[in-house]
DNA sequence: ATAAACAAATACCAATCGGTATGTGGGAGG
DNA sequence: CCTCCCACATACCGATTGGTATTTGTTTAT
């Protein structure tokens, strides 16, 4: 691991969690044990690093659930995989600040157009990834063709993305794992043949 | 209207665009045209200001409708409200940068307590008050008496604010409509008897 | 052996931060 | 008419902000 990946390594759990103008060069600093000379060569300003910050977090976040999907056979079995990656999201963010894609998404709309275009560019892609799946279970016959897709896209986004805000604000799991049965036996239930 | 009232009106819709350490003192003098004396002679700091700020931000977007719901006869009805106030939320408060819930439950967190206290009661008094709505649904034979109250609560809560949150990230308001669209017809039509 | 190249530390910068102490002008009460 | 009061303005405070120029120390190549 360089210089770079230490210090993002460091540095992006604290711009989750206090978002980009929450984050100090000092807390930068501190969180690393370096100085602003070593910051400033790795990185060309604060808005870079806060960015490739933003990188790493998705990457851990939620890179791997698209991933995950991609090596899955049948719409179905795709969106079940999303809700059961969804159910140890809790865990595999909690420390780190929860969902990095909400956060950044609420924080720099009207502060950091650059940020905000890749929260904004990530949740769309996450969208797109639902309407394909749904789209190719229409294909292949899992799913009612006379469902809109890009309807039941935008529910099952706002069900993961809500629970994830409210399981962050109580402290409480079961705001995404009820949610998750929502989509299992109630959302998924209805639009599968 | 008195001055502090002047100074929250012009403030409010800012605190909820840029957040809480967003805001700065001259952002704050800028808007009001008016000089820190004035502000600091009015509010105790800049926490007191936000706090203040963020009470009339639910005042105008939220507490509406909880007065609207108590309003309304039958659990059910009192659901469709929700959804019907839901529906112009988008237009409700897009000029004033979003959700104010949602935007003080992320961005004070890790950064300042007072005002996530805050946001913590409120989205726990909006859920106290879907539980509630339920369990009287079943008191008085509306709602299948089966059902697990919090959950659908949970549920209910999560694609209001997921939905809230995803309109904005993407300027589209069908976020909300189609999420409503899921609790009239899914989520409504499954829990009455 | 020496010079070039590099990463990181140090020292420094103007600007801005939240906050306060003092000044001031105008209205109300005696 | 005078004085007190209060809302607001002005001037100022130390601390911190993001950022840069320079220096230091180490490694690498010739």
């Amino acid at each position: 691991m360089n210089t770079s990946e230490f210090i993002l390594d460091k540095v992006a759990p604290i711009f989750n969690k206090q978002g980009y103008i929450g984050t100090s060069l000092s807390d930068i600093t501190n969180a690393t044990g370096l100085t602003k000379g070593a910051i400033y060569c790795n990185f060309s300003n604060k808005e870079d690093l806060a960015l490739k910050a933003f990188q790493l977090n998705i990457s851990i976040a939620i890179i791997p659930l698209f991933k995950l999907i991609a090596t899955k056979e049948g719409s179905i079995n795709k969106l079940h995989t999303i809700t059961n990656y969804q159910r140890s999201y809790y865990n595999l963010v909690k420390d780190r600040g929860g969902c990095p894609m909400l956060r950044v998404g609420v924080d720099t709309k009207f502060v950091n157009p650059l940020l905000f275009e890749a929260a904004e560019k990530l949740s769309q892609k996450f969208i797109n990834g639902l309407i394909d799946i749904l789209k190719k279970g229409i294909e292949f016959n899992e799913i009612k063709s006379e469902i809109d897709v890009n309807k039941y896209a935008q529910i099952i986004l706002s069900l993961i993305e809500g629970s994830s805000l409210l399981a962050f604000t109580h402290n409480d799991e079961t705001y995404i794992t009820n949610a998750m049965d929502c989509i299992d036996n109630m959302i998924i239930e209805t639009i599968k043949k």
